[in-house]
DNA sequence: CCTGAAAAATACCCCCA
DNA sequence: TGGGGGTATTTTTCAGG
């Protein structure tokens, strides 16, 4: 990955759909090299994946809230982790070191299905000793993008 | 907002760089539609942006952690947010329930980096009353996309 | 990685329901 | 108002160097 790579990425960040043709006259390519590289890229696994980030309340998703769980023995792990990866309202989840095991982001539509999802498809499953539900009042910065290495 | 404005950001998820004209095959419309529909869901602010999801491992992002921070009163609230909206370092700032006022996600190199962070550039700032740091030490989910609507 | 030609996609027009 | 169709233009893709 050079500093063109890194170039290529700045621009993609700010509007995935850039064309090839614009990209490269803006960082000295030809269209075809800037279309290689980003496929590349993608090979790599250095861009994950572009797409689309949408804007929560449109959808009626008015909550979100961190769940802190702790199971009672490492066996329990492997159910807990396959019944959250099947959770699509559970948008992270961090294995955290400190008090608690797990640290969960939640987003749904309000508080009453907060408490079914928290209830009855986590609490329910065997072995979760405690949750600590902490809801977010407001959002002041949310960000996909850590600081890329500075280019020229 | 329509069922093809749904099947629409449900297909620009996956890759923000497809067509207009196969996105218009899949789902039946023309693809100037398609691309009209797409400016008008920016527009209305329901497609925040198309970008790129990078891989943190590969910019040398090994580490990531919470950082819970509490303030001694109102009137620090403002210097303390603007501070975090300089900070690149802090992806996410949350104002949350509970015993501490706001949940920060931090991503950088190392814990020395993280240490640098919160002592020379949180704690450093007035009216600061306590952080609480924990540390993320596996990542088991990570998803940007709550669940949308069924189509079809 | 570039150039150049073929193929494809887009943008813009007007028309229609 | 919102979608379809046709065409000029731009963009992408693919070959060869």
């Amino acid at each position: 990955m050079d500093s063109y790579d890194l170039k290529i990425i700045t621009f993609l960040k700010r509007d995935a759909r850039m064309k090839w043709s614009t990209l490269a006259q803006h960082i000295g390519l030809s269209a075809p090299a800037v279309a290689e590289r980003v496929a590349r890229l993608q090979e790599q696994g250095i861009i994950r994946q572009l797409t689309t980030v949408l804007d929560p309340s449109s959808f009626d998703y008015r909550l979100a809230a961190f769940v802190a769980v702790s199971l009672e023995r490492p066996e329990h792990r492997a159910p807990f982790l396959k019944r959250i990866q099947e959770l699509e309202y559970v948008l992270e989840c961090h294995h955290v070191a400190g008090d608690d095991d797990y640290l969960l982001k939640i987003r749904c539509r309000d508080t009453e299905q907060l408490d079914e999802i928290i209830t009855y498809h986590i609490k329910e499953l065997a072995g979760i000793l405690r949750t600590k539900t902490t809801i977010i009042m407001r959002t002041e910065k949310e960000s996909l993008h850590f600081p890329l290495p500075e280019v020229d």
